[in-house]
DNA sequence: GTCCACCATACAAACGATTGTAGACGCCGA
DNA sequence: TCGGCGTCTACAATCGTTTGTATGGTGGAC
């Protein structure tokens, strides 16, 4: 009372200029009370269309908006979704890994749509759950999109039993109980080494080390395609972290390029590096070494020559994982998803 | 007393079973009061150590964390920072730009390092300053980093007038109110040409359109460049979504095959798509044609030839952002910082 | 003319934490 | 034994909204 009521006293400084920063100040200005402001703000029917219009231009005149931290508290509805990416094997890897950040890139852009913020946690996994807890617990999110499940299976099956609105992006193993949206890994491993030897490949290597699920999974449907053609199959596990990427290929081409007529690689990315090490060597791809990626980023049509590779729908995923995120945050309980690769045949292939 | 004491009443039922979801529930499982519990868990002196482990212990074996909203409302700091993407000119344009998603990665680990979280926002501007306020003026951020200006510098410079927690990627022009880093432009467009015409060529094109400030600035220093050394230059404004890029690409570079022998890309990606379509057309690089790009991404080596590129230091400016923008939280101001562009010769150009 | 219904607004209680301050308790010296 | 002092804890106000409910006022029907 005594010390805000400049409406009256002195009509200089009345209006634009005092800072105008809670529902209150506004509902002084405005001669109506708190409670009117928030509905007006929030366009409910319950108030006079004119006093609404009255309030939302006075709002907007300001400059004022509703602190978001007192709203959320009071509604308990963030409007928030938190994606983390764990780092589990590779304490040292960046979030710049290609895909990753393609897939962040393409969920944004849902969550965008769907009217969410979106908060970011790169998230370095230390034995215990805390690393998704600390999201989880928090009150700060709706909901959680992982990317990537990384070696963090056990932590997010158990998180899951008691945090519903989680979804993840990788594998979809059987009787798991968190709901995931992934590329049928093992599916694709085994159609890109059944590509390789059906175009005459004998001797096959696959590239990337296989800490994390997914790439075991593809790993494992290589090496079943391997045996069951009878085909020579070397395992090199190559870092997935770009920094340590380049000469750890350029020393397993060297090494091996004496035997090795396919190549899986375990991404784009490492196929891209393979290619040119290949290159430098002088190898002839597709003729003297095929290789093929994962991924089919768009980058892979770029290479020379153009990357064969074993197509994940980057976008089409992005968007059931935010619809799933969205049914579990509405109490729905959808189960995952599991998409089939598709091999894209380009040049580092010989045709069938 | 009555209800939560559950130690030796009924050892059954007594701990993680009942939920424990505020400050007040662990209070009174404790036997203490609200206020204790919170100094114990943010470890606070004034409680007795014995009562603090004792408090902590039992916070963790109930998995309880405080809830955010309410602690960050009451305590008027969020450690949160807002990153958005302005798409301004460029409406379609999805979150995939690998420059600024790179950025993005490298943002995401300093301001981790520090101990923020990441709220991520794709801002669509629509005329007004509105994408940007809805983030300053939210209470829902300690500070904004803006990854791009786009074509919304003057918005930038009007909010960053009265919200000075704010840092912006991006060219920092002379007299300009709000805090920039980036690298500079001018000079890295310059030095791009002036490579060129060192190296024969005559016929110089510019690939980029030009609505953004940062590309703008690079053509500038290309002209600039072309005209002091009196050699022609085109302009080709390509866009920057990677979906349209493609097609634009191959159109241009089909129709000037005849005339251009030094390409300028306005980003490394516009280069590497130069470099595929001149390759199909089987031009020699860099004998009839020599490319150069900008940015310098990891990928900027896997080309083939390795693309010859102006290097931006990312890394180092992601940090430098990170730095400035605490600072200003802490109520410092400091200045903005214009990073020298790097040329690294690789193999699309011809060595001088 | 009275009463009912209804619309628009005011009031006040949450939401769940943080934090200044007052008070309880134990310990010490006199 | 008592006062003073230093530690620790309880109490209560506060952050800025949202939302259920009470209340005031207006119009129409009988």
């Amino acid at each position: 009372m005594g010390s805000g009521g400049g409406d009256g006293d002195v009509p200089d400084n009345s209006g634009a200029d005092t800072k105008v920063r809670t529902l209150a100040d506004l509902a002084r200005l405005a001669g109506v009370s708190a409670g009117t402001v928030s509905r007006a703000l929030a366009g409910k029917s319950l108030v006079n269309a004119k006093t609404r219009e009255r309030i939302q231009a006075l709002a907007r005149e300001h400059g004022f908006r509703p602190n978001q931290m007192a709203s959320k508290l009071r509604s308990r509805r963030t409007g928030v979704v938190g994606v983390v990416i764990p780092l589990g094997h590779e304490k040292r890897q960046q979030i710049s890994d290609a895909f990753f950040l393609t897939l962040l890139g393409h969920l944004a852009d849902e969550l965008t749509e769907s009217g969410y913020d979106l908060m970011l946690s790169r998230a370095i996994p230390d034995g215990s759950s805390d690393w998704l807890e600390r999201m989880t617990g928090s009150g700060m999110v709706d909901g959680v999109l992982l990317i990537g499940q990384s070696d963090q299976f056990d932590v997010i099956e158990q998180v899951s039993a008691s945090y519903r609105p989680l979804v993840a992006w990788g594998t979809c193993r059987e009787g798991q109980h968190h709901c995931a949206v992934g590329t049928d890994n093992l599916a694709g491993g085994r159609m890109a080494a059944e590509h390789l030897i059906a175009s005459g490949a004998r001797r096959l290597a696959f590239l990337g080390e296989t800490l994390g699920i997914e790439i075991e999974e593809r790993h494992r449907g290589v090496a079943a395609a391997a045996a069951e053609a009878g085909v020579d199959l070397l395992h090199i596990p190559i870092s997935l972290a770009s920094a340590e990427m380049g000469a750890q290929i350029k020393a397993a081409t060297e090494e091996n390029e004496h035997d090795v007529d396919g190549i899986v690689a375990a991404s784009d990315l490492i196929a891209m590096n393979v290619l040119h090490c290949l290159h430098e060597q002088e190898r002839r791809i597709p003729d003297d070494t095929q290789v093929i990626g994962f991924d089919d980023l768009p980058l892979a049509q770029l290479t020379m020559p153009p990357l064969t590779t074993i197509r994940q729908e980057i976008a089409i995923g992005a968007k059931a994982m935010v619809d799933k995120l969205k049914a579990r945050i509405a109490g729905e309980e959808p189960a995952g998803l599991k998409m089939p690769p598709r091999l894209v045949q380009r040049g580092t292939t010989r045709p069938v």
